[in-house]
DNA sequence: TATCTTTATCGCAATATTACGATTAATTAG
DNA sequence: CTAATTAATCGTAATATTGCGATAAAGATA
């Protein structure tokens, strides 16, 4: 065999590790800096930008949708993707309940 | 086709990438909860606590190795893992920078 | 030395991800 | 209405990840 056996970790493990997943991706990263770098956010100036096909990068950019990282509005033709804040502030906060725990006990390791 | 474009990519872009990647598995967050908790940091007590081999255990503990989020030494038959301080800061002023520039762009946004 | 314990690695199977071309769906422009 | 544009989805191929049993390597213990 060899697959998946989310079904046995806890469902925080689940959630906490899916919103990393999604940013696990040099493509994905590009986006994200991509969107920061923009006065405005609307995208797929991306394909031409990113060294990907049009359909890759919309399923990327599905991927970071669906795990929350980014928001996208249909406007018109084209779509308005842009970072949730919301996640990144629960990414930092996870990020910093591992560093904190991890100061104090820092001594008694090795 | 369909692999791995990651030459494609900035230095600095595949580097974040692979360290969000080596969070994006539950069992891997399960390892990193598991190490916070302990007084102190000898693992594969680890076996028995996952619902995982030892040998996948011991893969995914390498995979923490390889990204720096965790450190191992080598300490008579067993092995003291504990949690890289420094690349959970890393990750941390990564996702500072995300959110610090979206907010002064969130006006314009969607 | 022989044996036990602990961890890493090999080889393989199952599954997931990545990528693309082609197609579809929906809106805009003429 | 028709053509053009934009983005999503389908189908498929290549590759990567996940997981395990078996085995190997290395130190601890009898």
């Amino acid at each position: 065999m060899g697959a998946s056996k989310s079904a046995e970790f806890t469902e925080e493990q689940n959630e906490i590790s899916h919103l990393f997943k999604a940013l696990g991706h040099p493509a994905r990263i590009a986006i994200i800096q991509h969107l920061m770098n923009l006065k405005s956010c609307i995208c797929n100036d991306l394909v031409g930008i990113l060294p990907l096909s049009q359909a890759t990068i919309s399923q990327h950019l599905r991927e970071l949708k669906d795990a929350g990282i980014i928001k996208g509005t249909i406007e018109g033709t084209s779509v308005c993707y842009c970072l949730n804040h919301e996640s990144l502030v629960k990414l930092t906060d996870i990020l910093e309940g591992f560093k904190e725990i991890n100061t104090t006990n820092e001594a008694k390791c090795c």
